[in-house]
DNA sequence: CATGGGTCCTGAGTGC
DNA sequence: TGCACTCAGGACCCAT
């Protein structure tokens, strides 16, 4: 499931691919993924002679730019791109291409169709949603007990208000469950019990996580693949999420799942105690752990 | 306002 | 072998 990481990965791919090509149709087969604007022809003649200029993301957004369109997707659960030539064999639950002026093809494909795309002028007005976003992982706002400041009046499980995008932005189900374990923070602790010296691990356990994740193409639990159909890699460094029943890497003791905020979600009650210990973050795996790691998968 | 549960969707997996 | 059922979850909608 593209969470910042994959989605940060899709971004590269796509702006080294199809920055500087020029659109010249779009078919649209399911018009339930394109929201904005609302009749999917006019969306389509819209992009027609447009030339793309650059890829950005936001959260778990992608930014596609023209001149003076911005084409703002959401992959949701299983939303994959990928540009082939004209003619290419084409995957089933291909939904949206995008043609070229090149005989190239951007296609986007969606098994569960829950993606969406906005079409919107310049970046105005961001689709509902964008808008909202809380600050990007990397943001400095969050440091000096930003992220704590941020989360301390919130009464709900630590974990949904991580996932709650508003808190900030690119967090999804599995780096949620992997920050939590790496910052030793029990999913279900309410937000608010918190201290600033928790938040501040915490910080420091997301952005890792996420750069690890970034730099190995993201994690491919399900389906995701890259902008050129390529499997991510972190799967095999992930130390909590999917692994139920398997022995933590760190102390052995096996890994829980339960049910929080609706999500399945995965710790160690070892290394994440439900109530606070004088217990140090536990550091992301390093040598010997990573080394454990590969000789398991 | 904050919170939690239902909803959308399809394929993989499970149990009988 | 076949079939009914459950599960996966991001963002949105809605009730409390």
């Amino acid at each position: 499931m593209p969470e910042l990481p994959e989605v940060e990965s899709v971004r590269r791919n796509l702006e080294t691919q199809i920055v500087g090509r020029t659109v010249v149709r779009v078919e649209v087969r399911l018009p339930r993924i394109v929201r904005t604007p609302p009749n999917p022809e006019v969306f389509a003649a819209m992009l027609s002679g447009v030339t793309v200029t650059g890829v950005g993301r936001r959260g778990k957004y992608l930014l596609i730019y023209t001149d003076a369109l911005t084409l703002v997707s959401h992959l949701r659960m299983e939303g994959q791109y990928r540009l082939t030539k004209a003619g290419e064999e084409e995957s089933s639950h291909t939904h949206v291409v995008f043609y070229f002026n090149d005989k190239t093809e951007l296609r986007y494909r969606d098994v569960r169709q829950f993606g969406t795309m906005d079409l919107v002028y310049g970046g105005m007005p961001w689709p509902r949603g964008l808008l909202e976003l809380g600050p990007e992982p990397f943001d400095s706002l969050l440091e000096k007990g930003g992220l704590w400041h941020r989360i301390h009046s919130r009464r709900a499980p630590l974990k949904s208000v991580l996932l709650d995008q508003t808190t900030l932005a690119g967090l999804g189900n599995i780096y949620v469950d992997e920050s939590l374990f790496a910052a030793g923070i029990h999913p279900e602790r309410p937000a608010n019990q918190v201290t600033k010296v928790q938040a501040q691990a915490l910080l420091s356990a997301i952005r890792e996580v996420l750069t690890r994740a970034i730099a190995a193409g993201g994690s491919s639990v399900r389906t995701y693949v890259d902008g050129y159909g390529r499997h991510g890699g972190f799967q095999i460094q992930l130390q909590v999420y999917a692994r139920e029943g398997q022995s933590c890497r760190v102390c052995g003791v096996p890994i829980e799942k339960i049910r929080v905020a609706g999500r399945g979600t995965h710790f160690c009650p070892q290394c994440q105690p439900r109530r606070r210990q004088t217990r140090p973050a536990i550091a992301l795996q390093t040598g010997v752990a990573v080394k454990r790691a590969i000789d398991f998968w």
